[in-house]
DNA sequence: GGCAAGCCATTGGTGTGACCAATTGCGGCC
DNA sequence: GGCCGCAATTGGTCACACCAATGGCTTGCC
């Protein structure tokens, strides 16, 4: 592995701070304060700063320096964001959008799949959903956890639509956080097991329906499991 | 209007570069030749080469310089990525991916903005669909493009779900994209004007299945224009 | 006293040159 | 022939210098 590069740590840094809400939107940075902070050249912050910018977090103005822009600016569905905010305060509302957005695109690419996946790619997802029941009945979280991610990504990927396929790094990262943040029961529940088996039979069948229905229903018993563990807050 | 940056214009002749296939996939790039070529200093090619990084186009690698990505790396959900390659070849396969996903969200967001939609945000959807018809009636197709686009932001920036929210520059990409390459009827076609009139009246409302079946149509009527429009080329 | 025009400090934008460090590929040595 | 090590290449970081917007402050006029 490359060893930490300097910008990408001081990005982590001022990403998180941001995305925490510790620095709040309109606040203006300035490329000498990132660089005496983190004792990095100017050169290491403004590359950071373009970062930033694409990220949406910041917006740079001559005069001014770099103004923090309000969430509503942020690219939420960048996997680094994703990742800083499932790490700070508000990330129980970030698995219930998340959750929401894969419930409304799971299915589909289920369905996708259905139709296009390839001969290779409907043995793989079979021999995923198998694997995973057995790691299921014992208790462990993190090979589990690798299996429901390279599922999840087979299917989207499979699923003929590349809008979709990129939505996998944004479903792992969920997947990745809700185990990481000891949000998964120490065992997975039958049901789970049982759903992720009926997609993956109903993709290598190749029948769509089956599979949307199927993956929908998946994704359906996730959103109902959030919701009992965080009490809603609706805002009528 | 801040002068076009020096880095932003290479960076859309490097990004069109890529996204077009004129750059293969596995091509090392440097910093020097891109310098060189675009008459810039290392310093704004280091810039561009951030940004690349970040859009996935790119991946940095020393001793090498900048491998350009495979397809499945890039972010092709960001509104500069939709629109250079909107701008390229593939364009049709690229609607057709981005129609699917909107057919995927959109519904389910309009069904939320059913929920969520403050009292303003639901008068501003009925006054938009108003408007929309009667411009529609005329052929001034930009104005119409621009209350089409704040319509659709609208609701899934009314949705609750932020990650909807997200997406509302990728749609509002899309609609642009299919006026200026010429990809709309003169004149709206009158069921499109009821359906977003439905969905209008349908958030307004609160009426959540209405305005989620009100949605799924209208997407689903893009969805067979550009599937009558352009032959499919299915894969079975 | 209020308001408008113009000056000026601040801050990002760009260029240059230097040195460091990782990585790869070649060539020599065993 | 294979392995080891050296060296060239290239990104990573830094320091310095100058340009160009731009927002605030000051000045001067009405």
């Amino acid at each position: 592995m490359p060893p930490p590069a300097l910008h990408n740590a001081v990005l982590d840094a001022v990403g998180r701070a941001i995305t925490s809400g510790d620095v709040a939107p309109g606040t203006p940075l300035t490329l000498e304060s990132i660089g005496t902070q983190h004792h990095v050249s100017r050169t290491v912050a403004r590359e950071v700063m373009r970062m930033l910018e694409g990220l949406g977090l910041v917006r740079s103005r001559r005069r001014v320096g770099l103004v923090v822009l309000p969430r509503e600016e942020w690219n939420v569905l960048d996997p680094r964001v994703i990742r800083w905010r499932l790490a700070g305060p508000g990330r129980d509302e970030q698995l219930r959008t998340l959750t929401e957005l894969r419930h409304a695109v799971e299915p589909l690419a289920a369905a996708g799949a259905a139709r296009h996946a390839s001969a290779a790619e409907r043995a793989e997802l079979v021999d995923l959903a198998a694997r995973m029941r057995v790691l299921g009945s014992r208790g462990d979280l993190t090979d589990f956890l690798a299996l429901d991610v390279r599922m999840h990504e087979l299917l989207l990927r499979a699923s003929g639509n590349e809008m979709f396929g990129a939505l996998a790094v944004v479903v792992a990262e969920v997947l990745a956080g809700r185990t990481h943040l000891g949000l998964m029961p120490a065992s997975p529940v039958p049901e789970a097991l049982d759903q992720h088996e009926a997609v993956a039979h109903a993709v290598a069948a190749g029948d769509a329906p089956a599979a949307e229905a199927a993956m929908a229903a998946l994704v359906g018993e996730v959103r109902r499991a959030l919701d009992t563990a965080t009490p809603a807050e609706e805002t009528p």
